[in-house]
DNA sequence: TGACCTATCTTAACAACGTTAAGATGACTT
DNA sequence: AAGTCATCTTAACGTTGTTAAGATAGGTCA
């Protein structure tokens, strides 16, 4: 960590840094010089590794993509079926309740002119691979197997996530106990897990 | 317009601005000293009005789910069942690709603690009412009629609107001839309008 | 070894921003 | 006519992103 800088790793410094400081203090929180100077670092320092501050941001979007992947790969370990499909949307949403941040500056950002050639990079569309690819395996009982129907999937779970992270759904308020089990139900019920038997868990 | 602002109408000028602003030129073009300077005032005086820039940001959301209820109303006046339903949603994605920074703005705000308090404000959930409601009247065929199903649904349009937003999704690389298109058949689809003979658009 | 070279980092400065304090203005009330 | 109070202005402070100019030092080649 107290690594020499000149010759040192400060690229990745700043990449982790900026991850801590979004999620400690939000998305207010992450400046550029607060970013050197917790690092220890002069202000203009940055500027040897990234043209902006918008390319450290990118940088940082693309190092959530790849915890992101892993959080929906570990959840859907060792299921199959239905239940992988429940999983990887469980995955997904956990990621974005426990990065919140994160997964704001991931998908929310103003500029999609200025990312689109970024988002080549198959590191940003992993996690989407993923849900598809499952979806294909897996087809949703009650859609057809179609693209189509694979985006309205994938649309189902990321505005899960989204209208859980802005508190506009309150699984509390809706009888819920955790907001883990709201997104149990939510996944089972999509992924069409018991379906027939499935009653809700109030 | 171009009212005397001495005892006039500041407040409503400084509101119809920045959402003018947001609009032409993104958040970024949204800061309290351009909004200022744009309606031929000092840059202090809008904190006659607002107490902060937070504040102004809170009515112009304000402002702005009046006009998303207005515009999914619009889209579903002389609709009923399935139909209704699938264009309500057109409408709440519509809205959100008729005016893609204000939509940002009333949906992402990092701030959620803060502004849980205006939220209070049947203004911010009417639209999501109105969605609501029609799914409670006329419900999904393959859900059951529940509030989980409802919510399923709600993030089944948010996400796709967000989704659309940021370009994740692409309707013309997936053979769609524009947006609209891609828009209505999903909507048919999730609103299961001709159910069993839907074949999708390609 | 010693002289260069290039990536890396620092110091200093600029314009723009949000915000606050202090005071001016002028439309109403009494 | 005097006074009150919301409204607006001028001026300033600290912070931000960004750039220019120069220092530093590790690696290369004579």
């Amino acid at each position: 960590m107290k690594g020499q800088y000149h010759h040192g790793n400060l690229r990745e410094a700043l990449i982790s840094e900026a991850i801590r400081l979004l999620e400690t203090e939000g998305k207010p929180g992450l400046t550029l010089r607060r970013v050197a100077r917790e690092v220890g670092v002069s202000q203009a320092a940055p500027y040897s590794h990234f043209k902006d501050k918008q390319a450290l941001l990118l940088a940082v979007c693309a190092a959530g993509y790849a915890r992101f992947t892993d959080r929906m790969r570990g959840e859907a370990e060792g299921t199959t079926g239905p239940a992988y499909i429940a999983a990887l949307g469980r995955g997904y949403i956990f990621f974005a309740l426990e990065n919140p941040a994160l997964f704001q500056l991931m998908f929310n950002e103003d500029r999609a002119d200025a990312l689109q050639e970024a988002y080549s990079d198959p590191v940003f569309s992993e996690g989407y691979q993923l849900l598809d690819d499952g979806l294909a395996k897996y087809p949703i009982p009650y859609f057809e197997d179609d693209e189509l129907s694979r985006s309205i999937s994938w649309g189902l779970v990321h505005g899960l996530a989204q209208l859980l992270l802005g508190n506009r759904i309150s699984p509390k308020d809706r009888g819920y106990q955790s907001a883990s089990d709201f997104i149990h139900a939510a996944m089972d019920k999509f992924a069409g897990v018991e379906l027939g038997a499935m009653k809700g868990r109030k």
